[in-house]
Formats: C-alpha cells, structure tokens, sequence
RNA sequence: AGGUCAGUCCGGGCAAUUGCUUCCCACUUUUGUGAGAGGAGGAAAGUCCGAACUUUAUAGAACAGGGUGCCGGGUAACACCCGGGGAUAUUAGGAGAAAUUUUAAUAUCACUGCAAGUGCCACAGAAAAUAAACUUCCCGGUUUAUGACGGGUAAAGGUGAAAAGGCGGGGUAAGAGCCCACCGCUUUGAUGGUAACAUCAAAGGCAAGGUAAACCACACCCGAAGCAAGGUCAAAUAGGAAGAUUCUUUCCGGCAUUGCCGGAAAACAGGGUUGUUCGCUCUGAUAAUCUUCGGGUAGACCGCUAAAGCCCAAUAGUAAUAUUGGAUUAAGAUAAAUAAUUGCCGCUGCUUCGCUAACACUUCGCAGGACUGGUUAUUCUGUAUAACCGAUCCUAUGAAGCUCAACUUUCGUUGAACGAAGUAGGACAGAAUUCGGCUUACAGGGCUGCUCUAUUU
RNA sequence: CGGAACGUGGCGCAGUCCGGUAGCGUACCUGACUGGGGGUCAGGUGGUCGCGGGUUCAAAUCCCGCCGUUCCGA
C-alpha cells in the first residue's frame, strides 16, 4: 500500500454506512470550529483501518469552491493519515470518518488555500485518535 | 497613438515531487504491482425551447389541454438562423399656414383577425359605442324683455388615454361629405415581384374608437413520461402463484346424532386502459405446513460515449447552409476522478532605487529551425519528394539613431517612459445520456471593421 | 440529474383567475377609562407588491427574462 495513497478501499462508498454513522456516531469539531468530524468504530472487523468520506453542504458554497474544498481536505488527510492508520491497526479497529464544514463557507474564505485547512485537520485527527 | 461600439479568437505557460481515475500491455492464484496513452467549458451554468434515444400506449376516436403566428429560404427539429417586406420611435434636413407628409441614419418590433360573436374601457365628462346633446349657434310662435317651450344642427367650448375622418374652400337660417380640391381610409382592376408588398388608375362617400401578452375565431404543430428512462444477472428477509394435506360461517337435502357426504350462498365492489366520456377488459371468502415456480430489493453489469462530430480545402448560393474530397480520434466518474504543493517565466497594479552607459525602442540587414498555404517540376494518376514565394512563431545576431514634457537665467526639481528589486492580484465558473439553439455571468489580452479625439506630414 | 410551488408593512396572510381604491390580524405610536399596571375603546404611522424589460390610457394582477427560498423523485 502507498504511504500517501488514498485508494477506493480507504474511502466509505456504501449508503447503509453512511446512515449508520449519521444515526450513531460522535461529532468532533476543530477548535476554531473550521471543520468538524463525525465518526463511529467497529471492532468486530476482519481488515483493521480508517475508512473516509467528505460531505459539504449545498449552503456552504458553489460547486467549484466545494469541489477544492473537499479535494484540500483529502490532500491533508493523506499528508497525515499514517499515525490514525498505524493505531487502529494495532488495536484492531476499523474507524469510519466522515468529514464536513464547520463554519466555514465561500462567504468567509472565498479562495482556499491548504494552510488554511490543514491545521484543524490534524487537530480533529488528533482527537479521534485521543477518545477511540 | 488612444477611446466607444460591433464581430471573432484566447482566457496563462514550462518543470519537479506527491496523489486520483479510464483504457491497454506485462507480471501475479486473487487482492494488487509496474510501464505507456488519455483526463472539464465558452458558457460545462439557468433548465427556457427543439430533437435523438428509452419505456409506456399499441384499440382507437372525439373533446379537453399546450404551443407557434408578415413573406421566402435553411435545418433532424425549433420559440433558432439567413435574406426580404412593413410598422413604430429618436435625431437631422426638406415641403406646408397647420394638421401632416417626405428623405437619410440608427434602434426596436409575440408583425394573423376587433368591417364572426361576446366581454371590458376606472375617475372626469352631456355622451365611452344600435351614438348622444350640457353650454353655445340658428329658426318658430309667445312675451315689453330676459326666460321658458317646440324644433334644426354638431362647426365652437369644456372632460378624458381615447369623442365617430383631417385641412382649406363653397354652401346654409345656423350647420353638416351636403358639394369640391388635396391627404387618409375601404373596395375593384392593372403592372412589377415566387410571396409579403409596392406603384398607378377608377369607384365608394366615411359606413369601420381602443383592447385578442381579454375570452375567442382562423391556419399550422404537439400522445405521455423521462438515463433516478430502461434492460440483464441476482444474496438475505418478507410476501405472491400452482399442487398436495389439514381447515371457517350460513342455508337446503340425505344418512343419522352433533359428525359425515352432496349442492348453493357469503357479492357487488375494487382496479387497468392517457386527464374526461364512450367503448373494452381484469380480479374474487380464507389460515397453516411441505415442494416447485415466477416477480424482485441490496449489489454488480449494460445503457455510456464515434457523434445531425471537429479541422482544412474546393464547388453551389447574396447569406444561413448544403455537397464533395482530405485529415483526425478527443473525459467517462457514480458519496461521484480530472488535483495539491513548490520553483522559474509571462501579464497587471503599487512602493523603492537608477540614469546616459547598458537594456529596451525605431530604421536598415542577416543565419538556422518549426508549422502552414500557394505555384512549378518529377511521376500514368494520387500519395510522396524537391525548388521557389508569402504569413506566423522560436533561437542566435550585425550596423546606425535616440530619452520625452513642464517649471527654471543656470544649477536643478517634478512627472512620464525604460530598467532592476520587493510586494499584491490573476475573471465567470466544474461534465453526470447526447446533440442544436436561446438566456444569463465573465479580470485581462490578441485580431478585424466602423466611428470619434489628439499629434505629425 | 430531473420535476413542482412560493416571494405583498417588523411577523403571519388576503387581493392575482376576471387590470383602475393595496386590505386583515398581530406588533408599534398617541389619547381616554384606572391611584398604577394589565385589559378595553378611539385615532394614527409604516409597503420600491423580489429585480429588470414588454403589452396597455393604466400592471401587485397579463407576457418574457433573471434572483432568492421551499418541497418531491434513488
């Protein structure tokens, strides 16, 4: 597997999971309530990992402003994953994430950059990693 | 040289690292790994029209409903495009006493019909639609006179968005298309034009206010739903159909005693077919177990990208466009890829520094390469090759010329231009079945045309 | 991606079909009744009818184009 990669494998595809961590999970949201998280753990799992998606909401902003949106939020997850990673693995847990705007939207920060999203991400990467 | 407007093209480039995705090849038991090739737009947007495609209906018909509306052409089709005609508005000029008319330029036009029918036209005004008569005007008899009464008329006044052809003359008691000239209108005919329509002539004698983006009439077109259409394969759970076994209530008859056998009933309602009607058509009380069958959800695959395609040339046509020939293959995701970061270059703004030498600029030259078009030659023809000419771009490079404006006696100062460094900005916007249009958003730049301004000749 | 509906004072809604005066409730302001508050009564303020064009003498209303909000379909 690549260090850096993010294949379909890593990413939640099915719509009964998403349901699933909507009803039960865990919000997390980063300090400056930029992003926020929610999150739900399985044990029971033959293939131990971190599974992903993104969700933006129609309101945050237009299609292209959510589309960079989302593709800096993958850019920093993958830049920082192997830390998650290595520890669900070792505790023999799946995590599945759901990323998502906090109070952040195309009124605010009308062209993005990483440095902006990068920080609360490893923040709320931090705090997942912190309550599993 | 700069600006407005119109049209058209582009809408950053290169490299490195880290990733995603499609196709294909190799390795691999699968999962995967590696190499190669490809990977957002002019509007992909709004979803406002038109089609392709798919399903449905295939037993249809009528009505309802929706759309379009000068003429001709183009197109697969259109509410789109091209050409023409007409009307309206603005500006400028001409004619006329005026109403009005005419010429030119520009812009706009859902531009059939209100001399088929029905409706509406607030307020004001006498009257808002088979006209009518408030004030005035005129006549009559009556009265001292005014007035009132009976009649004529619609020229003048006033109201309104709009008042029943306009204006001038004749005519008259006063008036009136009552009569006449000019203009407008209608009808008929002739000429030109495929046609819309235009021009001319004759007649009518005003009959016909506005509104159809009011109902409506006329002509033409449209069945409905939409890729979340639809098709194929197909877990788990629940339910359906057929067969076998067991099984409900009421009534009648028989055996006969609370059971068995036979027959009838529980029943008129609910759907389907296009929204409605006609017409057509389907279903039938009901529980449990077993077996078989079909439908079908999650999921997977197909639909899914080669098409009314794009580029170039020739021919036909005023043009939209068509035909022929050549060249080319160009995203296909599905909780949804097409990216992120850094560096260099290029563009625009701001700040600082520099100054006659360089850079840049202008003029005259010159070498090589790329790409493209034309001409000629070789060749039976095409392809191809070679030579010459033209445009564009890239790289390298020789000679000559030179900073500009304002203020100031001068020294010089300020600004512009140029160069260097730093810094900031870099539009609108993201395929979702696919095309043709329309509409809307858009920093900046290139080219062409028209026109305006400034300078020089 | 496809298909629908709505937008009118601060708030919630009529009026739009069939064109001419924008109205109702509540809130707000003033006054009266009360010793004061609440309540009742009387009077009043407040609306580019989402935006821009067109048709018409005249548009919230009819037609066209934009903007925003909400709902439905796996």
């Amino acid at each position: 597997m690549k260090q850096y990669g993010l294949a379909a494998r890593e990413r939640i595809k099915s719509k009964r999971d998403f349901e699933n961590i909507y009803q039960s999970g865990t919000t997390i949201q980063s300090s400056d309530k930029k992003i926020k998280a929610i999150y739900v753990v399985e044990t029971d799992n033959l293939q131990p990992g971190v599974q992903v998606a993104v969700a933006i909401s129609k309101r945050a902003g237009g299609a292209v402003w959510r589309n960079r949106f989302k593709r800096l939020i993958r850019e920093s997850y993958r830049l920082n994953k192997t830390r998650l990673v290595d520890y669900c693995v070792e505790k023999k847990q799946t995590a599945k994430v759901i990323f998502s705007t906090g109070t952040l939207n195309q009124k605010n920060y009308g062209s993005l950059r990483l440095k902006t999203v990068m920080p609360g991400m490893i923040e709320v990467m931090e705090g997942i990693k912190r309550l599993i």
